[in-house]
This record gives structure tokens, C-alpha cells and sequence, in this order.
DNA sequence: AAGGAAACGTTAAACGTTTTCATCAGACCA
DNA sequence: TGGTCTGATGAAAACGTTTAACGTTTCCTT
């Protein structure tokens, strides 16, 4: 592979100025325009390209690649694809400027341990790093970063004193979710969740949308009543079914179930009919969604409340963009994003086709 | 940032010394216990880390990256996934392996024009790709390869002669799904798809279903009835309900619907409600999936064509890395994988919920 | 005691760029 | 004629590694 040097011999010039053709900074020397035009064609002619690894280790450029870090188990695919809703936004945003994607997943609590990872990082592979879903134990090698290391890093979900974030508001839009319902005349809701802390640590997001539940509850007065909340189904395929009929068992069963994944809000409805209920009638059902890509398939439309993932992808990437320029130095940046709710068919109230969420 | 020199000047030794330390490639000269651990002190003590591009400037080290070309619109959410299915085999393929994961989009057609991200490649930044449908216009950069450039690339959802593939059997897997249907009695199935042309370029993955639907009537020497041929339905949101209403409303209205995307199955199941007709017993249904992360929460569950993308992404990244690794000089891996049938509800067989593919 | 083979280190040359500094024509001016 | 400026170019020193080639010691044979 043809090198500068060969450029240069070719278009018999020395290797400086090919660079300086090839680069043409302002502010530097002029080169003639004779000799420009011989070193294009010499260019052309050896089908030389610039060599990265030997640019960047003069020149300290930037590596102009970001980072996503995504836990293993938030899977890609699935219901509304929190990743995938949230790799979209970022690569939206980065179609207009020169930065690729390195996708990096990690096994949750082991970013601090992943040093090799973040020796990646260090050595320069990437100039910037979005981090989904970081627990506790994750965020440790914030820390360990040298003092004079500005490592830019914006966290997604997950929100942290020293640190910035851009995130949906999941326990504001929960509380709204549930007051919407509690407002069409619901006494008894339901809340089921996966469980809120795993391995120790506590799932923030889940944990938010747990608060934002007794926040709507207490708003208006009323009790908590443990038996409707349920933080024990883990898998929306094998719990979803057996939690949602227990809770129609009951004596005094709810009327309306607010879940906190879509998945789980559609095995409701289903299981609500094996149970011999009607969607909304005898059950109100509202889901969280990370899109709208399926809810709108449903029978019936599930209801959602619709996590701004595409504007958190987007906010999350511009600052940390932002950052990148600005070598590392600016203030935080500590978002919260208002969420929206999607009314379809499944809580009971006119659906809103018109929204274009659907 | 620490170099090599400092850590050699903290321990007292040579430079090289340190660099044996650290790389102890075997064959080299033995280095004594003592000195291996002063520099390794040092090492620790100054937080020395490795600068990848200098090392890959003299050793000519992999990049240890992979590049995956995914065409914009082929979004990672939505009903079951492609892209996101196929990553996310990937990534699981790759956790065992030194290689980290660098996403690309491309506008489809455009890959050969985008030479800019090819020279990404030529420069070294990743060592290989895997392309996910690409169409005529974007192979033509294989043939613009300098011919000693032995770039490892490997194609998924498209076959070409001269080129490794692992794709999933399109034709014959809609073949399979069409003559279930068939030999369950139906005499008039529909069949539903977007354009198999676009500007101008045929979508291969669809074009390829089209024909396992020919094949499959064929087989059983059933005609093709054009009126129920539809492939207009580009959006499942905007046009499914409209060409499935019109399919039903013929005077020979089909029986069975074979739907060349899962989205539109769903899609078809509604509208099929909505004209007052019952799957599966007025029309039997029958979608393609990526995945079946969602299928199973439908009501009634559908029935699937499940594509084989987790394996079609083992095997993509499997060839991909042995090529890296053979330095692109190995026969040409050219592999169809078998889909699957997945026995859902909306079909009117008996489900086969035993299927671990739910 | 001489010779020679380990065992251990060092020096210095690469790798392909960018960039500082020097050089060298010629033009212009006094 | 000599001096200064200007516009164009080249030489060479970095950048942080790896590694071939070459010196030392040390220690074992004979």
C-alpha cells in the first residue's frame, strides 16, 4: 500500500508537501499551484490513503468513534427495544457528523472491573462514551478515572450527582400514567414491575417508576394497598401470566394494571382474557414503551406511556459531541426528559389515533 | 499521559525491556523475576496504558474491530428486528473473541460511492465487514477492490456468486409456510408484501419470498391468481388494512394470507377483525419474523416463518473472523439457512407452544 | 584457565505521519 | 551592488511503539 513517500517521489516533491497539499491547513505556507496539481494526480495514480494509526499518533486527532456501552440482557430486540430505539436516535444525529459507532456491551456491574475495555478508551480508540443502564457498581470507574483524565461520558437512564445524564423522567411520566387512571375513576391499580433490585443494586429506572406510582397514589389520597403491587415478575413470558391472574383472583381485584414494560402490559391483556375479563372494560391496561413500533398492532392498542428515547438518544450525543470539542471541560449536563402518554385502546378512555406517536 | 519511556526510567531499564516485559512473546530472551517485576511496579504506578496507534503503527496489529453495514431504514426496532436480532447475535458471538463492534449506515445504493467509509477500512480501523442487504449498486465496491486488497467481507439477506454470504433460505422457508397452508386445505392464499423493486433494484430478501410463494403453488399445481398478489404494501401501518380490506372484500376472497413481514400479519389479523371475519377460521394467517420476541403476545399468537438470524449472524461473524484471521485468503463461504415454522394460533392448526422458538 | 554458551540488556532503526525550522530563489528597494 | 522581503520548498525531528542486532555479564565445560 502506496505510503506519503511514494506520493511524494512520484510527483517529485518532498514528503512535507504532500502532506501540506493533502491537508491544506490555513494559516500555513502556500504551495503553488502546479505542484498541488502534481501531487493530486500522484495521488490518484498510487490510490494512496492516509494512513489513521500513523495521523493520529502525530497529530493527536481525534479518534471520531463514540462509544454506546449497553448492558447484556437489555436486549436489542423486543417489544418497544430500548437499545435499538436509543442506537437509532444516536446514529441519526451522528449521519450529519464524522463520528462511527462502537457498540460495547458489558455485563452489568463489570464496567469498573472492564478496565480493558476502558483501556480502549484511554488509548484512544474511542473519544467519548454513552453508557446505558449503568447500576451502582458500574459507575465505580468514574472514580478511578485519573483526576486529569476528561473522559467524556454521558450516562442514559440512570442518574448520578457528579455525573451528566440525560434520561427520561420514568417516575413524573409514571405518576401521570397512573394519575390519568386514578382520574377515570380507577380506586384500585395495580403496579407490576421486575423485581427493583438485582444482584444488590438497585434497577434505577424500574425504581423510578415504582416512586412515581405511590406519588400518584398519594396525590390523590390513596392507600397503598400491597397486595395490587407486585415487583416479582421478572420474565414478561413465564411471570407476566400467573402475576396478572393472581391479581384478578382476588377478592378485591384491581381495575385497572399499570406495568412497567409494554411486554408486559399485552401479556395482561391476554391473560385478562383467559381470565374471563375485557380490555379496558373490566381491566385498564397502560404499559411502558421505549416506542410505539407494536403497540399500535395490538388488540386491543395498548395504551402507553412513551419514554422520549428518541430525544434522550439525541440530547445524549449532542452534549457528549459538545464535550468532545470542548476537551472535556463543561459544565454538567443533567437532563430529565417528560414522557408522554399514548392513549390507545386499552385504559378505557377515547384513543387518540391523531397522536403521532402511533 | 505515561509512555513506555517513563515507565522504563521509573524501573531503571531500557525501554525495550519494558516493551519485552509487557508483550513476553515466547521466543524472545528471558527476562529475570526481579526486573519483570519492578517494570510491571512501575507500570502499575504510573497508570501506564498502552497507545494503540503507535503500537499499530510499527506491529501492524489488527484493529480487532468489525464493521456491520446496515442500509438506513432498516430499522433495529419494530416488530421483530432484523438488524437488531442480527447485532445482537453478533455481539454474542464476539464476547468471547478481542473484536468490538463498529456500526455503520449507509443510505441504500450508496456503499461504493461512500468511499469515505471504505477508506476507514483500507485505513485500517476495522478488519473486516459483514453487509447487511445490500443491494446491486452497493456490491459494485467489491469489484473496485485494488485486487490484491483482500478485504474480509461478508453478506447477509443477499447471495452473490462471487462473494461469502450466510443468508437465511428465504425462498425455500416461504415455500414451506405457503404449502402448510395449502395442504391444510386452502386453495386461495394471498400473498402480501412491500415492493420487490426499488428504485429501480430488486429487494432481494422480498424478491426471494415471492419466488418460495410461486414455488409453493407450483408444487402443488394450484394457479397464481394475480388479484391475490399484492405487493403494494410498503407501510404495514398505512397500507396493510387498506390491501388486506380489499383482498376480503373480493368476491373470491382469499382463505389463508401468507404476509412477507410479521408486522403486516398483525396488520392483517386487525383489518380481517374489523371486516368481520375471525382468525384463523375465515382467514388463516401466516407472517415472517426475525425474531418471535413478540409474535407470542399477540392475539391469536401468529403463526411465523421464523428466520434463522441468530445463527445467519453466528455464522456471518464466525467465517468473518476466520477470513481476519486467514488473511482473507479462504474459499468463499456461501451458506443458506433453513427457516423455521413456528405454530402459532393464527394459522388454525394446533398450536405447538412446545416450540422453544417462543 | 580458557572457551563458550546461556542469560540479560541496550541501541537504534523502523512504522507513516505532522510540523518546525531552515533554505533558497528571485523580486524589490535603496 | 548589496540587503531585505516573500513565496515556495525541503530536511529533519518528533509521536510511542516493536524488534533485530548487538553487547555485556555470568556460569558451566573441558
Amino acid at each position: 500500500m502506496a505510503a506519503m513517500k511514494d506520493v511524494a517521489q512520484r510527483a517529485g516533491v518532498s514528503i512535507a508537501t504532500v502532506s501540506r497539499v493533502l491537508n491544506d491547513r490555513q494559516g500555513d505556507i502556500p504551495i503553488s499551484e502546479a505542484t498541488s496539481q502534481r501531487v493530486l494526480d500522484a495521488v490518484v495514480a498510487l490510490n494512496y490513503k492516509p494512513h489513521y494509526a500513523a495521523r493520529r499518533l502525530r497529530a493527536k486527532e481525534l479518534e471520531h468513534s463514540v462509544g454506546i456501552y449497553i448492558p447484556w440482557g437489555w436486549g436489542l430486540v423486543g417489544f418497544s427495544g430500548f437499545v435499538g430505539t436509543l442506537i437509532e436516535s444516536i446514529s441519526t444525529y451522528l449521519k450529519e457528523r464524522p463520528f462511527s459507532i462502537t457498540l460495547i456491551f458489558y455485563e452489568p456491574g463489570t464496567i469498573s472491573e472492564h478496565y480493558e475495555e476502558l483501556d480502549r478508551v484511554r488509548s484512544h480508540r474511542i473519544d467519548g462514551m454513552i453508557v446505558a443502564g449503568a447500576n451502582q457498581r458500574d459507575l465505580a470507574f468514574l472514580d478511578r478515572l485519573p483526576a486529569d483524565a476528561t473522559l467524556p461520558v454521558v450516562l442514559v437512564q440512570r442518574e448520578l450527582a457528579r455525573g451528566s445524564y440525560v434520561t427520561p423522567d420514568n417516575r413524573g411520566g409514571v405518576r401521570l400514567a397512573v394519575s390519568h387512571l386514578i382520574e377515570h375513576g380507577h380506586r384500585r391499580v395495580a403496579f407490576v414491575s421486575r423485581a427493583l433490585e438485582n444482584d444488590g443494586l438497585s434497577e434505577y429506572a424500574y425504581m423510578e417508576r415504582y416512586r412515581g406510582y405511590l406519588d400518584a397514589l398519594e396525590e390523590h389520597d390513596l392507600p397503598v394497598d400491597e397486595t395490587l403491587v407486585r415487583l416479582d415478575c421478572n420474565s414478561e413470558r413465564r411471570d407476566a401470566p400467573r402475576v396478572v391472574g393472581e391479581l384478578l383472583a382476588l377478592g378485591n381485584a384491581p381495575t385497572a394494571l399499570f406495568a412497567s414494560r409494554d411486554a408486559v402490559a399485552a401479556a395482561a391483556c391476554r391473560a385478562a382474557k383467559v381470565n374471563g375479563r375485557r380490555v379496558p372494560d373490566d381491566l385498564a391496561v397502560i404499559g411502558v414503551a421505549d416506542s410505539m413500533h407494536v403497540a399500535g398492532f395490538f388488540d386491543p392498542r395498548l395504551t402507553c406511556l412513551l419514554l422520549p428515547i428518541e430525544r434522550v438518544g439525541r440530547r445524549a450525543v449532542d452534549h457528549l459531541v459538545h464535550l468532545i470539542d470542548a476537551g472535556g471541560h463543561l459544565p454538567l449536563l443533567q437532563e430529565r426528559i417528560q414522557c408522554h402518554l399514548v392513549v390507545g385502546e386499552s385504559c378505557g378512555c377515547a384513543p387518540d389515533l391523531a397522536d403521532q406517536s402511533w
